[in-house]
This record gives C-alpha cells, structure tokens and sequence, in this order.
DNA sequence: CAACATTTATTAGCAAGCAAATCATTTTTC
DNA sequence: GAAAAATGATTTGCTTGCTAATAAATGTTG
C-alpha cells in the first residue's frame, strides 16, 4: 500500500491542517489550539476534574497537567483544591476567561461551521459513522 | 456545538487511536510511529532529498531534520552529501533497514488492512473523498 | 560579474503528547 | 482497624511538531 493511501497518516494529516483554521484566529488571544480546546472543554465543564478533563479531551492526565499548567500561568484558569476529597483539584475558569467566553465560542463555533457547510447533513453523519466504526474494538 | 461534536478534535483524537496499532507492533524494533512512517517513506523512495520527504510525510523541514537525526542515530539511514548540489543531503537506508524492510513492510500492511476491512471497496473511496473535501480550500 | 533572491538544511526555543515512576489520599479487604 | 489496592495528580525524560532565525549554496537579474 502506498504510503499516501494510509488512513493513518491522513487522518493525523488532515488533523493538523484544520487546525491551522483556529491556530490563525486564537493567536491574538495567546492561545494555542490545544489550549483553546481545553477551554471549550471548561465552558462546558467549569470546575472539572483535571481527571474528567482528560477524559473529555482523549487526552493523557501528564498531558493535561502541562496545559492546566500554562492555562494558569497566563491567567485562564485556576487550581482550587477541592474539600471533599483532598487528592482531588478542581479547574476552575477565571474573570479572564469568562470575559472572552462569547468571542472565543464565535471562533469555535464559525470555524467548525466552516468544516460542516461543505456537507449536507446526512453526508455529515455518514461520515461521522465512519469515524465511530474506526474506533471500535478490532 | 458540543465539544465531542467537533471534527478537529475528533480527527486528533482518532489518528492517536489508531496509531497505537502500529506502535504496539513496532515497539520491539525500537522505532517510534513517526519514524516508522518515515522509513516506510523511504521505502519506497530511498534516497530523498529531506523536503522531499517532508513534502511525502506532510510535516515541517525542522520535524524531518529531527526524525532523520534519530534514525540516524539509531542506525536506520545515512546522510550523504548529494554531487550535484552541495546544498542537498541525500537520505539512504541503511542494511539494518534493507534487513528489516520486509517484517516492517508486513506489519505496515497489517494494519492498515485492518483498518480497510471494516469498510466495503466503495464505502472507502467515499470516505476518502470526504476527507479530500474537507482539505479543500475555504 | 556583482547584488539580490531563492533554495536546502539546520539550530534554538517552545508546546504537546506519551510512558514510567512517584507521592499523597482514599477505598477496599481481610 | 491495619494492610493492600485503587485513585488523583504530578514529575521526569523523551519524541514530535511548529515558528522564527541562521548559514551555505545556487539562481537570477541588473
């Protein structure tokens, strides 16, 4: 098999080339696209578990501890230890981060809406089946 | 749009997945799934030039430099000097990777087969063409 | 031919991702 | 309740990937 033909490859490929999609967008923000992630995720989850948000991400937990790291650093996010379980810590966003919510969402939003206007929906979840069928067992 | 709905995610995510079909199996010849895939780049164009082979893998020139270094390091390849252009390194295999080209080449098909294998002939050309569109400009 | 631009590869510096090991806390088990 | 197992988060050490800057050789243009 030819190496361009590797389902492999061009999934990781065609992952990073979107993804330049955002990187342009958020750069002004001082956000990289793997941080920007990360803050959809607390939108949606403020307060989570570094634990969950690795989970929610597909992401492993050093993974996650590195870009809580720099999220905290430049002032997105907050660690807050949590009282019921004194192993636990808790992601907390910050008045920064929730000042930029709704800007930041326009960006996620018209970016993905950029990767679904070339599809008619059940084309969109023909191809969604495809990537579900990839992920499982076997 | 809900975080797990979105495509660039979804693709970073999966191609991490399914790599590590190959880097269970490559493990024990040491090689990791970025310098596999870069040996089976050069399996089929021994000799490259490094853009060219950045160009073949989709990644940066400073990326390949590194890749390179490694298998080098490691014994996989040589730089040599190219005669007809003193600013051009050529990339060539080494006999521990012509030795090893055929278990490499088998499990390279292996698991790109299992990959195909959930899909029939022409549910895989369109999901390739879903992929095709979505590189497509704006 | 000299000045300028392009091409090839590299280095430096950073973020992201993973595996393995560590530490503290909780939970389970006997 | 004490020993063992499991859980939550981190650190270390490495590879991968990118941008920006650099160096050397070749091409181009006046």
């Amino acid at each position: 098999m030819l190496f361009e033909d590797c389902l492999c490859f061009q999934l990781a490929s065609l992952s990073r080339f979107l993804s330049k999609h955002y990187r342009d967008r958020i750069a002004p923000y001082g956000l990289t696209q793997a941080q920007f992630f990360m803050l959809i995720a607390l939108y949606e989850e403020d307060g989570a578990l570094p634990s969950r948000l690795a989970e929610k991400t597909h992401l492993d937990r050093p993974t996650v501890t590195g870009l809580i790291d720099r999220l905290e650093r430049d002032g997105w996010v907050e660690r807050r230890s949590d009282p019921e379980d004194r192993r636990s810590l808790r992601v907390f966003l910050t008045s920064k981060a929730l000042e930029h919510r709704q800007p930041l969402l326009t960006v996620y939003d018209e970016v993905n809406g950029l990767f679904l206007q070339k599809f008619r929906p059940e084309e969109w979840q023909a191809f969604r089946a495809f990537l579900d069928r990839l992920r499982d067992a076997h």
